[in-house]
DNA sequence: ATGCTATGTATCGTCGTACTATACATAGAT
DNA sequence: ATCTATGTATAGTACGACGATACATAGCAT
């Protein structure tokens, strides 16, 4: 049984998630959640509460850009990244990077697969 | 110029962070603030009134025990992991792994070194 | 002696964000 | 006709990391 993650553990890199998500292509909101369960192996279930408020944060930072469409029946935002938010992107995911060198350095013989079943 | 880690990305994994440091050895506030700074080279500097909230926390969760000491001249407050702590400490670091692969397939070819100078 | 810095623990109020619950609407399947 | 999946949205809540503040002592410099 997959379980998600506790809350916390997403909290500060949910941005980056979604960012890293439309780096890939446009995408709405509904498609970033069910690409972010599926690359996550469901691990990663945004509920709509917490994924909506994120876009509009992304948008109002500039970061994504949107704009509705429903000529293919369904009536979708869709999202892309703006200049700004490929910058974002990288910044966050450098940094990301560090901070998860240094927890390796940390944990490092914790939790290892083979110690933790 | 080294700098901190964007506040929210600690979210979630202080107390990992924490526990890990006590998983090497009994220490009291200060000294865990200092080893954390060390191991994060500056990156991790827990404000005062992040951390001891976090340890009484961490002990109202029986994952840690405490006792005073003053023989030393010092009055410190030595933390010491409980087994219940220790396992905890398994969990939180395998989860965290996992977490972290995750990301690194999700953000891989973004904020890398050289991309990112 | 006096002041400054590092050491050491503690609490309070604020802020941001992830969550649950709720709401609404349409498409497709049974 | 009903149920599920799709699709977007807001309101209220919970909680942890933070800055500000407080207090006390040791050691050092002037």
């Amino acid at each position: 049984m997959t379980e998600k993650f506790e809350k916390d553990l997403l909290r500060g890199s949910l941005d980056l998630m979604v960012l890293s998500v439309l780096a890939e292509g446009s995408q709405y909101g509904y498609s970033i959640q069910k690409r972010l369960n599926a690359v996550s192996l469901g691990k990663v279930n945004l509920a709509a509460g917490t994924l909506y408020p994120l876009l509009h944060r992304l948008e109002a930072d500039k970061l994504i850009r949107c704009k509705w469409d429903d000529s293919t029946g369904r009536k979708r935002k869709w999202y892309e990244l703006t200049a700004k938010g490929k910058k974002r992107l990288n910044v966050q995911a450098s940094q990301w990077q560090q901070y998860a060198e240094c927890m390796m350095n940390l944990i490092d013989g914790f939790g290892n697969a083979k110690h933790a079943r």
